[in-house]
RNA sequence: CGGGGUGUAGCGCAGUUUGGUAGCGCACCUGGUUUGGGACCAGGGGGCCGCGGGUUCAAAUCCUGCCACCCCGACCA
């Protein structure tokens, strides 16, 4: 391409608003451009990017087995009811009526349009093992989108869904997806972790998630490294080798706490540690109350909450609520005397002559232990800590955090049971096909190449995703000597097949540099002043030194930098 | 949805307190001088001041309703 008059852009000045690095890069580099919240132009150099990670992603499924189709984005919202995820995805969705007043819905993923798509094929136990793959527009309306790419309410995916007779062959599916998303993360150099997940909207029996490992990520990711131990927050034990308490119960006691609500100011008030205090958190579940305990200095994990008691909506009770359930205004709750339902966390077991709140403002009871109240359930429910021990018991876990680039889930039966995909088997008995689904999202990948790969200038893309490869920079276009080199070095380039610019545009050679550094161009090569000499400049983005190479050995030293390179463009 | 903030030229901002002809930097156009790391001089073009009502002789500025965007808490590729 020629700079000069293609489409092509830059901005000199941060983008206001942006948090992330990834998003204010891709922005100045002229790649996306925001229409709305979270909803993003893709030009001509990000799509070039865009491009090149999906066919690495391509190229994988194919190799793993997986046969491309196309799933159109406006469904009608009769297929989510049917497999009741209307109601689960409820306000992410985005609806619509058409001009008979007809609902439809943009999809948000696809599995249901899938499984109607495999019973088309499947009758027999005979028509799988198969798998099939798209990429595709997904909508969701996402209460907050944030950080450029990484949380947009309209991306592209790659989907892809396996289907199999039984749980052995779901598993080999299922296997063969995982193997392909690590060769295809690999290829395009992310730092990544896989962790164990919740499977959450998607149901199923089991979800693994592919993270880039940067600093902005939204998610938490546990690790033990010593054991490879490696699970998302969400669903990360929680294990305690200590003891019960054999301390003698004392006789509670009422203490008046006058301006004490937080477990910080009560701790205070008490000269104690937060893990002397248990917390009680009223929380509603599915529109009822209910109390959730943890010590002091622990937080409730509310996915285990979720999963622990089959609830789908989650939230901390609102103020009145809690002062109709408790009797006080929030800060004062405690397990004494409580009507709602009481869930504790086991650790909370442990522990004896604890502080607690009264349910009256300003007063909080102490040495209370778990026979002054009723309990109606005991389990895991807290957040791990930092340096709390893992839950397969090597060791103390460390936090590092992710984006989540990849994500595969196998799904049992749920969708077939529900979108009527069933085959019959040697006894001809009518079996629920085994499903398997698999996304990656290509713009979080792109976010995540550019959060791990970048400088003060701007992005540094690997070779094989640089939208310009080679850049040849022209330093005084006016200079006809070095116009007409740039001009011979760059039709010949063109042939290598690479994605190769020429800066043929009228600016001063910073302007030039910058831009190149910015947009994340691999090779320049430099025609200037030592042209006289039959000298450029060659500067690889991954390398600190420029080298002075002579014109004639230019083009087969490019060709050897990128040498099993497939043609682009 | 709750809390906080911002909407003025393509981009970044001042002006709003105290109404009185809409400004600055970058970018853009013309001419000239420059030319290996975001040049300089001179001249110029470009604005429903987020949108709608209201107050006023007069509104970017005051009042009011709405919208959008950003940041902090509940979702996921």
């Amino acid at each position: 391409m020629r700079l000069k008059s293609s489409y092509f852009y830059t901005l000199r000045e941060d983008v206001k608003g942006e948090e992330s690095v990834s998003g204010n890069l891709l922005v100045r580099a002229g790649m996306i451009k925001k229409t709305s919240g979270g909803v993003y132009m893709m030009l001509p150099l990000g799509l070039r990017v865009i491009n090149k990670i999906e066919q690495i992603i391509r190229e994988e499924m194919v190799a793993a087995g997986s046969q491309e189709v196309s799933m159109p984005a406006l469904i009608p919202e009769e297929v989510y009811v049917e497999s009741g995820r209307r109601e689960s995805f409820g306000k992410s969705m985005f609806s619509l009526r058409d001009r008979y007043d007809r609902p439809f819905v943009l999809g948000p993923t696809h599995e249901e349009l899938f499984a109607a798509a495999a019973a088309m094929k499947i009758n027999s136990y005979k028509d799988m093992p198969f798998n099939l793959f798209q990429f595709q527009k997904k909508f969701r309306d996402e209460p907050r989108p944030r950080f450029g790419l990484i949380r947009v309410r309209e991306f592209t995916m790659k989907d892809a869904y396996s289907f199999d007779r039984d749980l052995e062959g779901l598993d080999i599916s299922y296997n063969k997806m995982f193997e392909a998303y690590k060769r295809s993360f690999d290829r395009m150099g992310i730092r990544y972790a896989i962790v164990t997940a919740d499977t959450g909207v998607m149901g199923g029996l089991l979800s693994e998630e592919f993270q880039a490992l940067t600093e902005i990520g939204e998610d938490i990711l546990v690790l033990e490294p010593k054991s490879g131990y490696a699970a998302n927050i969400e669903v990360a034990g929680c294990l305690t080798l200590e003891e019960a308490s054999s301390q003698e119960h004392l006789v509670e006691e009422k203490v008046h706490t006058p301006g004490a609500a937080t477990i910080e100011e009560v701790a205070a008030f008490f000269h104690e540690k937060t893990d002397k205090f248990i917390k009680t958190l009223i929380y509603s579940l599915d529109g009822k109350p209910h109390a959730l305990l943890v010590r002091g200095d622990h937080e409730v994990n509310e996915v285990k909450i979720q999963k622990l008691l089959d609830v789908s909506e989650i939230e901390m009770a609102s103020p009145e609520v809690v002062l109709e359930v408790t009797g006080a205004e929030v800060g004062y709750a405690g397990p004494l005397g409580l009507e709602i339902p009481v869930i504790v966390d086991k650790e909370v077991e442990l522990l004896a002559n604890f502080i607690v709140g009264a349910n009256e403002k300003d007063y909080h009871y102490k040495n209370v232990n778990l026979e002054d109240f009723r309990i109606d359930q005991v389990a895991d429910i807290r957040l791990i800590k930092e340096g709390d021990l893992c839950e397969n018991g090597q060791g103390p876990v460390v936090f590092t955090r992710g984006i989540e680039i990849g994500n595969t889930f196998k799904l049992g039966d749920k969708y077939s049971k529900a979108m009527d995909l069933y085959y019959s088997d040697e006894k001809n008995h009518l079996i629920p096909v085994m499903m398997g689904s698999y996304g990656i999202g290509s713009g979080r990948c792109m976010a995540a190449i550019v959060e791990q790969n970048h400088n003060e200038h701007g992005i540094l893309w690997p070779k094989e995703l640089a939208p310009i490869q080679v850049a040849v920079v022209v330093v005084n276009i006016k200079k006809q000597e070095q116009a007409q080199a740039g001009e011979a070095l760059y039709g010949e380039l063109l042939k290598t097949g690479l994605d190769v610019c020429i800066d043929d545009r009228d600016e001063r050679i910073g302007v030039k540099f910058n831009d190149m550094e910015l947009i994340g161009v691999y090779a320049r090569i430099t025609v200037g002043r030592d042209i006289d000499r039959g000298l450029v400049e060659l500067k690889l983005s991954d390398e600190k030194e420029k080298r002075l190479v002579s014109i004639e050995e230019i083009l087969p030293m490019i060709k050897t930098i990128f040498s099993g390179e497939k043609a682009h463009d």
